[in-house]
DNA sequence: GCCATCGGACTTTCAACCAA
DNA sequence: TGGTTGAAAGTCCGATGGCC
């Protein structure tokens, strides 16, 4: 397409251009982990799902479910003052900081005040790997998680790259510092469209919302907030 | 086996549309 | 005005081929 512009990767100082990391698993593989290096570091502090007790007010997965690796539904009221370090973090860690919940300020510390319920630190990550993997169910598969925002050499190369900078791919490949953003272009505006269609029958309805990402990036939050008796 | 290249499937974003 | 729609813009899987 014409966004796509693919421009050799050898033209950069080369020997250094950049193949793929970890990159050989399946798709399937590819897509569970998709998350790939949040899920990881994710994994690294987080109990096994459904082997630590459960604290007071967390989540408890429904019969058929499993708690994925790494995933944590706790209720979350941050302070004030919290709430803002939290949604620094948050935005910060952006899908690769699975580990935060190891966080000083521990947001479910008995101690916090109910002010607002947000999203947890370290439930973010997890939110963009999507259908929620404990909502999987036969027949539906993982949405392959996509950064926002792609290093200019991983999009050159058109490889996986992470939020992070540099990215792990331009750290392992020695090109640290050439790993910047790159840059998105706006998006044009007056485009008519005409009249759009209605989308049909609930099936089709269903199936149509199961393949949308705006559902499921709020799927998990909205299906714990609907399990729980909790209020919110 | 390692790596670069790249077609195209797939995902994300967000302005236009539209019903309430 | 808020929710829905759908296409633009983007990511990156995986096939392919060259090189050592
Ligand atoms: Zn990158
Ligand atoms: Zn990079």
């Amino acid at each position: 397409m014409s966004a796509r512009e693919k421009s050799p990767a050898s033209s950069r100082s080369s020997s250094a251009t950049p193949p793929p990391i970890g990159e050989s698993a399946s798709p399937a593989a590819n897509s569970a982990q998709g998350t790939s290096n949040a899920n990881a570091s994710a994994s690294g502090n987080a109990p096994p799902a459904g082997t630590a007790a459960a604290p007071q007010g967390a989540f408890v997965m429904p019969p058929g479910m499993t708690m994925p690796p790494g995933m944590q539904f706790l209720p979350y009221f941050p302070q004030p003052a919290a709430a803002a370090a939290a949604a620094a973090a948050a935005a910060a860690s952006g899908g690769s900081g699975g580990g935060a919940a190891s966080d000083s300020s521990d947001p479910n510390g008995a101690a916090a005040q109910p002010q607002q319920m947000m999203i947890h630190p370290a439930f973010i990550p997890q939110m963009y790997s999507y259908p929620y993997p404990g909502m999987l169910t036969a027949g539906m598969k993982l949405k392959r998680r996509q950064v926002k925002n792609a290093c200019t050499n991983c999009q050159k190369a058109c490889k996986k790259c992470d939020d992070e900078r540099p990215c792990p791919r331009c750290v392992k490949y020695g090109i640290a510092d050439e790993c910047q953003d790159s840059v998105r272009k706006e998006r044009r505006k007056g485009i008519k469209r005409g009249s759009y269609k209605k989308k049909g029958e609930l099936t089709s309805l269903s199936s149509f919302w199961f393949g949308r990402g705006d559902f499921f990036r709020l799927s998990g939050c909205i299906y714990l907030m609907l399990r729980t008796s909790r209020r919110w």
